[in-house]
DNA sequence: AAAATTTATATCGCTTGCGATATAAAATAA
DNA sequence: TTATTTTATATCGCAAGCGATATAAATTTT
């Protein structure tokens, strides 16, 4: 293993950890307007695509575990977003579905991604250069995730 | 705004969130057997290149807030990794420094990225694609920290 | 010089995120 | 059928991460 490899491991680690934070930031005052944060915007997401589904389901999904979800959810229902009972067929499983305050969120959650367009695509990042950067996070994440058998392509939309 | 922008937006943040989480995972198990976690460990990168530091170089480079710095120093201190001590010149400011321990973690860590680089880079990631990755997220972040004067080139080494 | 403002750090309260562990239901093995 | 193992969810404890706020020192304004 050459130096600059190593070297480039340590340059591309923190960008990713300096991103995250930084888009979380971004949402931020968009999400306060519907009164989520940005993983529970997540986890609608989830559901906005898949109503009707597992606690299970759903860290799988967002690549979490359940006991960072489960937290989530009692809160997004003590919010009136999701309801939470458990499956009649199987039950070990927590179903957790959109109220319809959680459906509507969806009409007001639409416009979020056109206004981070704005501010994430400039002159020196062309929409060719995100979506390579897509690409290749996806790659990346899908050289550390084997274990977890999570697609990615569930997550599309807003 | 075209609905593929849109569409891309999303396609982008979740993907820097999940690998972020999955980073921070793959560094665990290596910064477990030194008794660090990853925000941690960052902050000793930081303090390796520039020891003597203020509380607020660290947030600024880390581009984190003072008020997550803080606390993350004062567990370091009791781990006997870091020392606080006020500054004589300004009595406001906070100057950081590493303690013999601190210093000898730089050696036990060296082989941490090599550990890494082999899992990251794959026959579908080469590493001229982790260099473009690389840099498209630098772009991102100078996007989106506009306000913070972060050049981010002072976190490249481990 | 006195007052107002800015800067640097810290504290509080809350949500994430995860390892370790618990519990009950379902599936499998005996 | 009974015992064992696996699966699904939840609880506990701890470390981030950040908005709001507090406090003291330094700087600027008046």
């Amino acid at each position: 293993m050459e130096f600059e490899q190593l070297k480039l491991v340590n340059q591309l680690c923190f960008p990713v950890y300096a991103a995250s934070r930084l888009i979380t930031r971004e949402y931020q005052p968009y999400l306060d307007q519907l009164g989520i944060t940005y993983p529970q915007y997540l986890v609608l997401m989830v559901l906005w695509e898949t109503d009707s589904i597992s606690v299970n389901g759903i860290a799988q999904k967002l690549i979490l575990n359940t006991n960072t979800v489960t937290p989530l959810l009692k809160r997004m229902e003590v919010q009136g977003i999701v309801v939470r009972e458990r499956s009649a067929e199987d039950e070990r499983k927590v179903i957790v579905k959109l109220t319809a305050k959680g459906k509507q969120l969806q009409a007001e959650a639409a416009t979020i991604p056109g206004k981070l367009a704005s501010g994430l695509i400039s002159e020196t990042l062309t929409i060719a250069e995100l979506v390579d950067l897509r690409d290749r996070l996806h790659e990346l994440i899908d050289s550390m995730s084997e274990r977890n058998k999570t697609s990615l392509s569930d997550i599309d939309k807003g």
